[in-house]
DNA sequence: GAGTAAAATGACAGCGTTGTCATTATGATG
DNA sequence: CATCATAATGACAACGCTGTCATTTTACTC
């Protein structure tokens, strides 16, 4: 049988409610009392009962993470990080798979938030991007915490940024380094930011260089293999085809690559290309990707962290608590793909 | 405010016990009271609060998911079984990814399920083919429920199983009705019963069709692009290389089928490629993967919900509850890489 | 229709915690 | 050193449910 709080305050000769002070961080304790305290606590190895918590508290020490993204990698990256922030602070995560098109998602979300009582919601895009679900949850009183393509908040609301404009510019900076002058650049879904992000950061680059982008060697598609494949093809079929691509990211990198071999076109030789993301299409090719890395876990578990943070401020009132909006650059990884 | 049991109570005019009773199936309920009491459960949208549950019931309605599987898809599609299956029956899910290498993995686990004080573990390879981490469940009075690779259950204790052995030979005859007599086999990690279900269902065919298995044509590697790329350059460089393969799975199919291209070898003229588990890589490549389908949210579910069945059974002291090996044969997909 | 066993229902404590409010200790002030 | 404000602590109810055991109702027997 586990300890409760009551062993503990016996075993300290203090009162549960003292205990209950120490556990939540109330900050009204001597230090003394504090200290006798957190060594009942670790030598009981005492852990708060959740369910008495979740009962006879205000709120719920319950997180939900909702996605909708087909890509199975990234979510589990961020699922790690959110979880690892949830157990270090004993919250529990509520996983709410979703498809982001139901035109009912708004209320599937808020019937969920009401019947699971969660404490908040940590939304990666492309949820976190959708203005009519933000607004639904502002709306409800709903706590929630962004994951988001861009270099700068788009409003005071709590988000965590990933700069797929200046990774995007540091790739295509790279390839320019390397000489390449015709580069060519195959985007993603729109709806996804992080596609006008990085395709915004590529054509950054080149008027940095004083390049003029070529309309032709842009190409619109989505985030899979099939659309490095076929974009390729089109590519270099052009009367003066690139000597270098820059793919939205790393399964239309591992599709056009797949794309110029079958064409006979030797890469990095006679075509460099880079993707994005570092996820294990990029090392699974030959040769392997030059990609940018961003640390999705890390940057799950910042946007947990600030979550929490913010709710606990709310719980003690303390209106004054500033939001600061976290930023990740995404770091720039040179492999074979691009070498000259 | 969301109803409570003695809200619904008042409404159906019995007391909060008898609501207890209707909610949790007891089963010593006349049927007019039980209409009633279920008429005001639906008037009034009544969901048991769960946190008041754990605390006052002996059993907590929480189960653990625990993988250590570097293949994510896989992974999420379990996960989305289990939440499902949890959903429908009231019951919350702990994801606890694990490093299943590390020696101390044992007391992590028991360690997890009684801090988190969990009902009962889902457990997938490679977790749920050790023997030890099994046997500590067992010492420790743990519920579990394993999917396992096999055509029948190893002992009696709950698992649902993957038919890999009926699988592969069915991908195997489909190659050899292709007429093939030079068929390739590349295995996955021999530490993964799903690897040496796969060979033995390879050989098994072959000698259902009275060919002689070649030693040179088998080749021992991992799950991974890499040893596609790496096994097809040598069974191509043979005397007499083969004319059909069947990789262990879609990764190492779409590795072989990439260094088969760069070799100038036709897929499928010269070279049938046939893979395993209907991953996104199987569509994503040129031609599309022959592959076999495991249903694996769906096996998930079932799995999910066995163990909750016989963590019922046990709740009722019913010590009859029979444990029924479910089990799956995945489905034989074929698609380009093996037409003629 | 009285007597009995079994089925159905209810009263009430208790699960482990937090919130509210009362009480006690501490420190500052004159 | 008495007085008071404030900080620190404690007593106790409440959260919504289940388990135990007592009570009532029902069904059956002679």
């Amino acid at each position: 049988m586990s300890a409760t709080i009551k062993s503990v305050a016996e075993y300290a000769g203090v009162s549960i409610k003292t205990v209950s002070r120490v556990i939540n961080n109330e900050g009204t304790v001597k230090p003394d009392t504090l200290a006798k305290v957190q060594q009942a606590i670790d030598a009981l190895d005492y852990r708060p009962n959740k369910a008495a918590r979740d009962l006879a508290g205000r709120d719920n020490y319950v997180l939900g993470y909702v996605y909708d993204n087909p890509n199975a990698y990234y979510i589990l990256a961020m699922q790690n990080g959110i979880l690892k922030e949830c157990r270090a602070n004993g919250y529990e995560l509520l996983i709410h798979p979703c498809d982001a098109t139901n035109p009912d998602i708004i209320d599937e979300l808020v019937n969920m938030v009401n019947s699971a009582r969660l404490a908040g919601l940590i939304l990666s895009p492309p949820l976190s991007e959708m203005p009519d679900v933000l607004q639904a949850m502002d709306d409800k009183g709903i706590q929630y915490v962004r994951v988001l393509s861009g270099d700068k908040a788009p409003d005071d609301k709590p988000c965590v940024l990933v700069d797929d404009y200046q990774a995007a510019r540091q790739i295509t900076g790279h390839l320019l380094d390397q000489g390449h002058q015709r580069i060519a650049f195959i985007a993603g879904e729109k709806q996804h930011h992080s596609t006008t992000e990085r395709q915004r950061g590529f054509y950054q680059a080149l008027a940095d260089h004083g390049i003029q982008a070529d309309p032709e060697l842009v190409i619109d598609g989505t985030y899979s293999f099939g659309t490095g494949v076929q974009s390729i093809q089109q590519l270099l079929a052009l009367p003066e085809p690139p000597t270098a691509l820059f793919a939205c990211n790393d399964e239309i990198a591992a599709g056009a690559l797949f794309g110029a071999r079958m064409q006979g076109v030797d890469v990095p030789e006679a075509l460099a290309i880079a993707g994005f993301e570092n996820s294990p299409f990029s090392t699974q090719t030959f040769p392997p990707l030059t990609t940018a890395s961003q640390p999705t876990a890390q940057i799950a578990q910042r946007a947990t962290s600030s979550l929490i943070r913010s709710l606990q401020a709310r719980k003690r009132k303390a209106e004054n608590h500033t939001i600061t909006a976290d930023i990740f650059v995404p770091e720039l990884i040179v492999r074979e793909s691009t070498s000259r």
